[in-house]
DNA sequence: CCCGGCGATACCCGGCGGGTATCGATCCCC
DNA sequence: GGGGATCGATACCCGCCGGGTATCGCCGGG
């Protein structure tokens, strides 16, 4: 199988429109249609139904999109991480860290410090996302390492060291009645319908259906519990920055984040033995 | 980068020698030199120092031909399951288990009998094979779930569930003096010079220097401890199948092993995830 | 019933992957 | 030191396949 019917597979198979898979692809449609039936042939599996008027998935087909993500993923990290191994003879940066906007400045910071100071330490670039981008900007060669937080990033298919953990607190406008609590229980947090818990994006692009606002980063989200239309119940790590229209009290019941290092499995390279190394003194 | 530039580069990578390479991909060497340039000048990286008498890898190249085996194993990964997925309405073998030939028998077979009453249980082929193939099998595609023992297998960029833990015995010629002994330390026997440890080879075919006999598999292993030309540690599971030539005494300082079920991480198979959950129950 | 949307088919062209012949460099050996 | 052997690179040719345009056939909706 080449990449390149991976690839023509992979866009129709999301798009599931064989016109738009192809203007997605900058190719006409006829030789997609064409690079299908033959990687079908090739595998002596049906991977669409078609009808005139829709396409869909079989079994089999879902399967292969799934593989064939990942499969992609090792190719294009196969080739940036060629390319960046050819680099680093010049200079260039060493590692790429990842990490959610807004989590763990202060470990991050430490990391970085206590890392500089190392004898045969590289440059680190340091790569800001969403939640949920991490595990693929790892898989597919754009990121070396990141910091991800249990059990909210999924660290499945991936090495990782275990760095902190802390509680977490609920995040309020400031002057609600239960700021003035030492702690509250998951219950009185749920139990506040004027402050709803929002709602994340999955990394698929879909939403959970529910009550709270959709938001996509942190400094939205402050914002909103600002406004006083929603709550959010976040590590502990946050209370540092937390401006001062917003106040938290700590949840008890809620789970304890862990903060890991995590980087792919098969990786060799010295330079992220000792960042590891460095991390797991802290 | 397409497969087949990979599966070339890999090639040669592998041989070190343009023309083995090209006999061995079945086609002559001078289109294999273009593509192998074709892929440097696309990469815009040097894979190959070349003389004309001698080719040795880059540092960039080493790094592509690690990254390239794993993207080359998630391909075919990809055409396996696809393959087996749409087998899989057809009442074919639900699952492929790995494990090392002749280690884990007994837990393997209450694992089976366990599954096989479930209700919604699918067929299962059980697949043997040498100490270090299985990781390999999991991750291009012929197996779906291994037996791994730690500390001996490479969990690396798996998920995995402990079973059982035990400890180690060591394997001595019936007879031998040590085997009046209640249990014995990991010192006296390394401390044995006429029944040295034996030496495995290892994943990439090469095998470790020193003083023990080079061993493939278990029965091999066996008879060599019977004629008196090696001694083992092996896990106490190894006890109930022993010739009866053969005697065994617990190590007190031995490293305990624990069994382990393996899966790749992006697994979605609800038949796999039954088979995990019977595993966790025994 | 006709039109519009969409995938499949038919057909053509150019580039690229593969082949053979040969070169050029380097090491070995007498 | 020169000749042969070895091995990768170069030159050149051919046929296939990937990509394009034009068009068909099916089907649902107004």
């Amino acid at each position: 199988m080449e990449t390149r019917e991976l690839r023509y597979f992979v866009a129709v198979a999301e798009e599931l429109h064989f016109g738009r898979a192809a203007e997605r692809l900058r190719i006409a449609q006829p030789p997609l249609s064409r690079a299908i039936r033959q990687l079908e042939r090739r595998l002596g599996v049906t991977l669409f139904e078609r009808t005139s008027r829709a396409v869909g998935l079989t079994e089999a087909g879902s399967v292969l999109l799934r593989e064939g993500r990942a499969a992609l993923d090792a190719v294009d990290a196969a080739d940036r991480r060629t390319r960046r191994a050819a680099l680093a003879a010049t200079g260039s940066p060493g590692l790429v860290l990842v990490t959610k906007a807004g989590a763990s400045s202060e470990l991050l910071a430490k990391l970085l410090d206590a890392y500089a100071a190392e004898p045969d330490a590289v440059g680190i670039d340091v790569l800001l996302c969403g939640p949920g981008d991490q595990e693929r900007l790892l898989r597919d060669g754009r990121a070396d390492v990141a910091l991800l937080h249990r059990p909210f990033d999924s660290t499945v298919g991936l090495d990782t060291e275990d760095l902190s953990t802390e509680g977490q607190v609920v995040v309020l406008p400031a002057g609600h009645p239960l700021t003035t609590r030492p702690h509250v229980r998951m219950a009185e947090v749920a139990a506040l319908p004027d402050l709803p818990l929002p709602r994340w994006p999955g990394p698929d692009g879909t939403s959970p259906g529910g009550p709270g606002p959709l938001v996509h980063d942190n400094t939205q989200l402050l914002q909103l519990i600002a406004l006083g239309r929603a709550c959010a119940v976040l590590p502990e790590a946050a209370r540092v920055h937390l401006r001062d229209d917003l106040a938290a009290v700590p949840v008890l019941d809620a789970p304890t984040v862990t903060t890991v290092i995590a980087w792919p499995p098969h990786s060799r390279s010295l330079a992220l033995a000792g960042l590891v190394r460095t991390a797991g003194r802290l």
